[in-house]
DNA sequence: ATCCAATATAGCCCTATGGTTATATAGCTA
DNA sequence: TAGCTATATAACCATAGGGCTATATTGGAT
């Protein structure tokens, strides 16, 4: 699992990776979308898809000629799990607001829900 | 901000320095205190708190003789806040818990509250 | 003043990363 | 089948990153 969260932080640490994500939380595109906004190489493009797909931010699909991207949502989730451990740290209300939702119907009384 | 986006994730994308963040999170810590738990030389751990330091997610002290590092939350927070807008693509409730809060007393009717 | 303890810095090595150009592959289209 | 379009792969280069050992620095203790 270390690995995985290896992989998926050094994904996002590449400004133009984070732009592609950008572009994909529009929805699915093919590579030429994706490269159009930048001043790189074609073959830079399917570098940065080729990490951004193997840290499994993205998947490839088939579309006759082309292989447009979309979103794979639970490599964010699993980061946005993994930060949730510190939220802490610097949101003061997260404990009053996490006492208040375990007293409302439909959420359970769990104080780590969020948490991990 | 793009930087220092860049400099945390890349930060992260390191096992040692997440579990250097681990650590912190108990409270301050020393340098060798931080460093006992690894078969690294000193002065990598040393490298690791620079690059940790250099992404704004710890800070250094100065007590006596040693110089003990802490958490400093708000970098966490930057990305965290990143990770937010992409949120609706994998919590499906998401969309359902905000509606809900903001018909409550305390939280205002801002869907946008969690997203930006 | 000296010495020890804690930490930082320098210099070196090797591998990974991000870019390039040139070329290969796969699927339409004529 | 020949050629065009979209994308991937190969080979190469320069820089960054993470490790090491050796050494410098800083502060407390004797």
């Amino acid at each position: 699992m270390d690995d995985r969260l290896d992989a998926i932080f050094s994904a996002l640490s590449d400004p133009t990776r984070r732009a592609i994500l950008g572009r994909l939380a529009h929805g699915k595109a093919t590579v030429a979308e994706l490269a159009d906004p930048f001043k790189l190489s074609q073959p830079a493009i399917s570098k940065h898809l080729k990490v951004l797909e193997q840290a499994g931010l993205i998947r490839s699909g088939r579309e006759a000629n082309s292989r447009p991207r979309v979103l794979e949502p639970d490599a964010l989730k699993t980061i946005a799990d993994w930060i949730a451990d510190y939220r802490r740290f610097w949101d003061q209300s997260f404990d009053r607001l996490d006492d208040y939702l375990s007293k409302v119907q439909g959420y359970e009384n769990d104080k780590s829900r969020d948490r991990h």
